[in-house]
Formats: C-alpha cells, sequence, structure tokens
DNA sequence: AATTAAATCTGGTATATACCAGATTATCAC
DNA sequence: GTGATAATCTGGTATATACCAGATTTAATT
C-alpha cells in the first residue's frame, strides 16, 4: 500500500463537498490546522488543496484561505445574451466593475482584425465581472468607435451587446470563438484574487456586424471553475 | 525587491521556448541538475516547473523528464472533421489507439440521452489518440448500436463520423457541445502519462442523426495544452 | 463612535533532506 | 546478438522548518 497522505485529505473533502455536506463559500481550515489535524505537514496538506482547486472543489482568495466552489455558470457564447442576463437566470447574482476605459490607439493585430489604419482610435474596455460576489472573469475588450460614435459615453458596465441592440442597430450574431486552457497571466490572476500560475479558460471572440465589419474583439480570462461552455451546432 | 528565485528559472525557459530556442520535444535537464544550476532547491524548481506546465510551454512524461510542448492543435467540433484529418491538414501526425471495445447496458445517463431502454446495449469504445506520438486525449465514447447495426465490427480507429458518412446513411451535424477546463481524472492523467490532478479539458459532445436521435455520445479528455478550439457562429 | 496602529492569521516562498516507484540504461550470462 | 538482471536516473511523495507579505482582527487612541 502506497501511502500517498495527501490522498486522504483530498479525498475527505472531495466526499464532503460532493455530499453537499460543505455548503458552498464555506471557509476550509487553515493550512496549519489542516496539517495538524490529519498529521501531516504543511506541504503535504497544501499539495492536497492544490489538487481539489484543479478539481474545481475548492478554490482560494488571496492570503484569505480556501473556500468551496459554487457551482459554475453556464455559458453559451453563441447565444447572444448578456452576461447580467444568463447569470441571473440561473439564480446568480451579477456584477460588473469597470476597471479602466479609454481611447487608445489600435496595434497590429486589432488594426488588422478591425480593418482600420494602425495606430486609428479604439476604445479599450476593461472589466472585472463578479457572480455572488466572487470575482470570476477579467475582460479586455476593443470597440471599434468608428462603427460606433459616441459608445465611450454609454454605461460600459452594461452588456455591450445589450448597448448595441438598444442604442444602435448594429446588433452582432455572427461570431469568430477561440477557447483555450490555460493559466492565468499573473495581471489577470491578481484581478480575479487568486494566485499566479492559476488554471483558467481563455477565450477570445470576434464580433462581427450584418455586413461583416468587426464590431469587438474581446478577450476573456475565466477562473477555470467558474464556468461551463455550451454550444448547440444546428445546421 | 522581492525573491521568488522560481521565477528566474521560469523566465529563463519561458523565454528560450518563446524565441524558439528550444525546439518543440526538447527534454529539460533534471529537476535536480536545475536546482544545482539555478541554486535553488529541487522543491523550488519543481515549482517553475509546475507554472511552466499550467503555462503550457512544458509537459511532463511520468517519471520519464520535463519536454518542451509542441504546438497546440486546432480543433472545430463543429466542423465535422475527423481527427486524423484536421491533424494531418495541421502538419501533424495522428494516431489512434483502441483501449477497450465492448457491448455494454445503457446506464441511466445513456439511456436517457439515447432515448432507449435502461440496459439496452450500446457500443463503448475507448480511444487513445496521439499527435506526433504524444498522448494527448483520452476518449471515451458510446455509440447506439440500435441505429448503426453492425457498427462494432467496423475499424473503430477510424473517425465514427467518416464510418457514418461512409458506410451509414447517417451522418450527423447537428451536436450538442460541453467544454469544461478541468483537472483530469487520475485514470486519464495515467492514460496520458501525465501526474494526477494535471490540468485538462473536457469535452462533452452529442451527436444527432438528421432526424434527431443521438447517434452517440462522446466523453473526451485532453491534455490541456494539446489543444485550442475555435468555432465559428454564423446566423 | 470613528480612526489609527499594532498584533495576528493566512497563504506564498524557500531550504535541506529522505525515500519511493517507475522508466531507462548498462551489464552480464548465455 | 539476445534476454535477463542489476544499477541508475527521473519525477513523485513526504518531513520539518523558517521567514515573507498581504488580509483581517484586535487594541489603543482620540
Amino acid at each position: 500500500m502506497t501511502e500517498k497522505h495527501y490522498r486522504y485529505l483530498q479525498q475527505y473533502f472531495h466526499d464532503l463537498i460532493l455530499k453537499k455536506k460543505m455548503p458552498y463559500e464555506t471557509k476550509l481550515p487553515s493550512e496549519r490546522e489542516l496539517a495538524e489535524q490529519f498529521k501531516v505537514s504543511r506541504v503535504t496538506a497544501r499539495q492536497a488543496l492544490q489538487h481539489l482547486e484543479a478539481e474545481g472543489l475548492i478554490y482560494r482568495s488571496n492570503r484569505r484561505g480556501w473556500f468551496v466552489t459554487p457551482p459554475a455558470v453556464i455559458y453559451d457564447p453563441a447565444n447572444n445574451v448578456s452576461f447580467n442576463l444568463y447569470v441571473t437566470e440561473q439564480g446568480y447574482t451579477p456584477h460588473t466593475e469597470k476597471l479602466m476605459q479609454q481611447i487608445e490607439s489600435a496595434n497590429h493585430k486589432i488594426a488588422l482584425l478591425m480593418n482600420i489604419p494602425l495606430g486609428a482610435p479604439v476604445l479599450f474596455l476593461h472589466r472585472r465581472r463578479y457572480i455572488n460576489q466572487r470575482p470570476v472573469l477579467i475582460e479586455k475588450l476593443y470597440v471599434n468607435v468608428d462603427l460606433l460614435p459616441g459608445i465611450e459615453h454609454e454605461d460600459l458596465t452594461q452588456s455591450l451587446g445589450q448597448i448595441l441592440r438598444t442604442k444602435y442597430q448594429s446588433p452582432y450574431r455572427d461570431m469568430d470563438l477561440s477557447f483555450k486552457a490555460t493559466a492565468l497571466p499573473d495581471n489577470e490572476a491578481k484581478d480575479l484574487s487568486t494566485s499566479t500560475g492559476q488554471a483558467g479558460l481563455q477565450i477570445e471572440r470576434v464580433n462581427f456586424s450584418d455586413d461583416k465589419s468587426v464590431l469587438s474583439v474581446d478577450y476573456e480570462f475565466w477562473r477555470h471553475d467558474a464556468v461551463t461552455i455550451e454550444i448547440s451546432i444546428r445546421n
């Protein structure tokens, strides 16, 4: 019998959480307490916690502790519903925080995508989005101000799609999507108050108008445990 | 200045790999050697390696060492092209290994999805798929033998979609897709010769025939660094 | 009661060390 | 050469310990 002490601790909380004996957002005992209770070193306890984190069962909040992960929200990028709406519909409370908003000069990549001159003005928007007070998503998006004049004066904690539908006659429906499971970059990890290198889900989305011009380019970093992507393909 | 010794090592290989000074599949020095060369403890060296792994820059092969990750393959689940084809088209060499094939009794979940009686026979297929000799994907799929009689006698290292197109008159085009970034379960991690708890991408796919009956249910576990999902939504 | 400052708690980083288990390589016998 | 065996190399698991840095709580001050 190989020992693998950390497995005990992992299994213990695995079972507790799956049997719903620990409600979501419950704080686990501190690493030092766990080490003592399970008679392992703190390093070993930590390894168990990191495995549980990888499983998506617990998450860390920077230097505050470990908490039981709430259920993942289901996100269908193709179904053009705003963050606020689909989060609400699933019984959670959404919140959006605007971290930064400014007019920038388009870099090479953005200019190419939007088919605008290099250095042309674009609206850059940096947002943090919460589900039930928990920060789950960092969004950086570039908006084509050429096609959407005055967009920068709207309330940009709202869904962009919503604004385009109501204030402009340019709803987007066509989009190119890309997903990749990768570590959160340092800044995003910090903004999500998790640790650097934490697993995340990176989504890139290019939104097209009816006439196939690019309205916006969206970069999203999600906590890996916060979201499940679901898409229906119908031909 | 906070130290964070592991950052040096991480940054060093990060740069080397991004500048393509280390070809794909290059083996890194052993953890003990790295610890010595960078004058850190092995634990610290290991931490740096784990961060690089989370970034998708290196991967481990069980007790063989750490290697530079080759580029991720681009996978469009909606574009109904076989694994063998899209891997080949992107310049890599695919390979499929059948780990198990048997007729099983449908469990509750499968029976419900396929709209067949509980315990009705389904074909279970367990496959491991490689890109350039590297195991990247574990696939478990359940096939509706009712709709596809004799399917179990086909060469099931081939693409299922391909077989359905050529041998049956039941190509699938419609599908429900689900993606989740999560740790690889122990068995899948072992089959991919990586360590338990390693980050992965879980894909579930339900394939429909023209008349909306379920042809197959597909569970895929990918190494997180081996794939980027890209989908175009056109309305 | 509100503000400020200090103490404490928490996870994050780091060292040195040991032994285990599987993968690989070298060696030996034939 | 071939095959079995032993040695070696590699990452995996584990201990004990220390100090750091940010978040939170407590205590002191006004």
